[in-house]
DNA sequence: GGAAATGTTTACCG
DNA sequence: CCGGTAAACATTTC
């Protein structure tokens, strides 16, 4: 389930096992794996060395010693995995690149199960993939403007839940770390982003930091498994989400049951008291 | 068996 | 242009 925290950790973790290294091969095992738009097959990276694994929102790419990059989003389901051969083969693996440094060698797959996830061989503009071009920044990237980002929400008139997760306006939040984040600022999901004070705004896009950044860290723990590494699992999920997928348990402010509502085609959990509708004062 | 789940893109309608 | 909705992609889990 990556959204910005997941894939952050993904890259720390590709950053860490595989900067410096050269594509010796690279295959790709499924027909839909290589996104169309890629301007070259997947063994066009063969040769390359790796200079950085880089991020914007939940786009992923390597940046090459040649101005091209190897671009991956991971979509629903997909992994990066360092083969290890105390392991069992991993389903689902969609490509494997064969890398070399010196005398040290090692296989990265790519693996998913639901190939919403794709790879891609593409050209960088200032340092970034065509694919990724019409991202916003999100906001962990150092040029990332807040106060910009507030004045193009407050100018919406989408519900905010619609607004946090376009990811041309701030990238990275996607539904789990929406209702997240909405639940801490005590937002309702449906609230028109225009109705909202800029302070409100302002203490969504800082409980988004707030909370993604938490999960970096918790994901971020695991930098003694290889394994763990790299797949994405944040193990954040677990303890520590107060309204996602809690759907008649106690809002963990108020206790009252947090409710689940269709929205925009996806699920929205958000406690009915905490996070209110109208601001219509209770009388008496 | 049916619904729901993660993300992005595209289409269609008002 | 903006926004809301749905569908498409695939598979597994409840």
């Amino acid at each position: 389930m990556p959204e910005l925290p997941e894939v952050e950790t993904v890259r720390r973790g590709l950053e860490h096992f595989v900067t410096g290294f050269t594509f010796r091969s690279a295959h790709n095992l499924h027909p839909r794996v290589l996104k169309p738009a890629s301007i070259a097959p997947l063994s066009a990276v063969e040769g390359s060395r790796i200079v950085s694994i880089n991020r914007r929102g939940k786009f992923l790419w390597f940046t090459l010693d040649n101005d091209l990059a190897l671009v991956a989003h991971l979509g629903m389901s997909g992994q990066f995995l360092v083969a290890q051969r105390d392991r069992p083969h991993p389903k689902h693996v969609r490509a494997r690149f064969s890398l070399k440094r010196g005398f040290k060698s090692h296989d990265l797959l790519f693996s998913d199960q639901r190939t919403f996830g794709w790879l891609s061989v593409e050209e960088l503009t200032d340092g970034v993939p065509q694919s990724a071009l019409h991202i916003a920044l999100d906001p962990f990237d150092k040029a990332f403007d807040r106060n910009a980002v507030i004045v193009e929400m407050k100018s919406r008139k989408a519900a905010i839940k619609s607004v946090i997760l376009n990811q041309e306006i701030m990238s990275g939040v996607g539904n789990i770390y929406a209702d997240e984040s909405l639940w801490r600022a005590k937002i309702h999901p449906e609230i028109p982003a225009c109705d909202l004070g800029v302070k409100k705004i302002e203490s969504l896009i800082d409980a988004a930091v707030e909370v993604m950044g938490e999960a970096v860290t918790v994901g971020g723990t695991s930098f003694d498994s290889l394994y763990i590494n790299v797949n994405g699992e944040s193990g954040f999920f677990e303890t520590s989400l107060a309204a996602y997928g809690q759907e008649g348990e106690p809002c963990p402010r108020c206790g009252t049951a947090i409710r689940r509502i269709a929205f925009a085609n996806r699920s929205s959990h958000f406690c009915p008291k905490c996070q209110v509708k109208s601001r219509r004062k209770t009388k008496g």
